[in-house]
DNA sequence: TCCATCTGTTGCATTGTGTGCAACGGTCAT
DNA sequence: ATGACCGTTGCACACAATGCAACAGATGGA
């Protein structure tokens, strides 16, 4: 739409792959190297474009720290509270999101269909985290010597005698679950609840955030909560869509 | 510069705060709605900038996927080269650079000021990681379980009688590498070569290289070397700021 | 040492391009 | 229903971005 944005923003990917001279980029555009010269000084100021010692130019820090100031604001709660709510109002169940964040896994929201309550402090409920469906994916997705220093260091009460007892029997189920891409957890917290669960991932494909659908039996059995798993998984992805900000540039015409 | 451009650049930082509506960002820029929504459109059509479902802009999955193919194809040994080169002239030693890559640390690179030896090869030779200068600094450098989990796989060869013995010693070593920013082998390898190395650090401070300074104690001693450490450091870190590309947006006036 | 050549840089006239305006069409709340 | 609000489009105007040509500085060869 505005030619002279389109072509400076055009440098850009170029100089992703590798620094370039004035000459290349004039030429790469298709437009005198005044015009070139130009477009890369306000890059430049903007600290989107580093010079170089031998002049040659290439992305900036600035980018860098635009992408992580990015990252860091970006509230998935936010994001995936309207996905929450209809994923309750759909299936009439409690609803779930949680993050990992430093050792522990927190409650960061709640949708309930009968009384929705919404947590509005960041810092949520720590997670019964050795027997919950969204703590085991989020741990699942951990680097694997950090994963095993982690599951050495936890506690592992039995709530119920199907809780997971000990660190091997919980690494074994994270290798699972890792494997399988979702989560449940059938009475391990509490006798007569079952949830099922699915990850919330992130541009490069890092699990940022777990979501779960809560019921106890008496209500539905463990079979038909299952059922429910291709609607919970596909809301995962939708969140994790929007979170990642997947737009392939242009529109379809 | 030029004004479209720079209307258009002054949008991210905006972003990188949080999602905006329209007339948000057209206040911002101190510009009519309609200019903001085709620099925005800019913005959008080379994934800078997506739209989320609330219609408001946040910034894109595109500009994650520049800033890390932009660290990928950053080469550190092609920007670390002539400062190599430059040191090697003024201390007449042998200069090496090297990185740490799965479980290995890798010379990158070798300046001797007899014989200049460039290597090519993305891949160097492996480095006797556990008494290497560099080694320590690049392992000093890992999230600590990593860094255990490493450690304890490790041989220790003896070397030398001043090799370091076992995980336990290491573990300490690395500490104490960690605390004080820079390290030596003093006899560690081989019985008559001593190293001083300093890390090479990027952006967010983690260290990306690590270069050091090998010269055999007959002809300087140990206590020579060491008084090259200040000038060592100093190169390192120059190194590390072009990496970074270190530029204040704008130039002083 | 001088000249040739390459790169990046500046001033200027032209016109193409970005701009603001005003009017339109949605959506939401009252 | 009705008003207010936000995003969107078409258009005429003016300004800002463009290409040109000339300059400067570095590099390298003769």
């Amino acid at each position: 739409m505005s030619q002279t944005v389109d072509r400076a923003l055009s440098i850009l990917p170029l100089l992703a792959r590798g620094p370039a001279d004035l000459g290349q980029v004039a030429d790469a555009l298709g437009v005198h190297k005044s015009t070139a010269l130009r477009l890369l000084r306000t890059l430049h100021e903007h600290g989107l474009v580093y010079r170089q010692e031998d002049q040659r130019y290439r992305l900036g820090a600035r980018l860098f720290a635009l992408a992580q100031e990015a990252v860091e604001n970006l509230d998935v709660r936010e994001i995936a509270h309207p996905h929450l709510v209809g994923l309750g109002e759909r299936t009439g169940h409690t609803v779930h999101l949680a993050v990992y964040e430093e050792n522990e896994v927190l409650y960061i929201d709640k949708v309930d269909s009968r009384y929705p309550v919404r947590m509005y402090s960041r810092i949520g409920r720590p997670v019964a985290i050795t027997v919950a469906a969204v703590a085991k994916l989020l741990l699942a997705d951990l680097p694997e010597p950090e994963r095993r220093a982690l599951a050495a260091k936890l506690d592992y009460p039995m709530y119920t005698p199907r809780s997971t007892p000990n660190a091997a029997a919980f690494l074994q189920e994270l290798a699972t679950v890792r494997e399988q891409g979702w989560a449940t957890d059938l009475g391990g917290h509490e006798e007569s609840i079952n949830c099922v669960a699915a990850p919330v991932r992130g541009a490069d494909g890092r699990v940022v955030a777990a979501m779960s659908v809560s019921a106890p039996n008496v209500v539905v059995t463990a079979d038909d909560l299952l059922a429910l798993l291709p609607l919970v998984r596909r809301t995962a992805d939708a969140i994790g869509r929007e979170y990642s900000g997947t737009s392939t540039a242009k529109d379809p015409a």
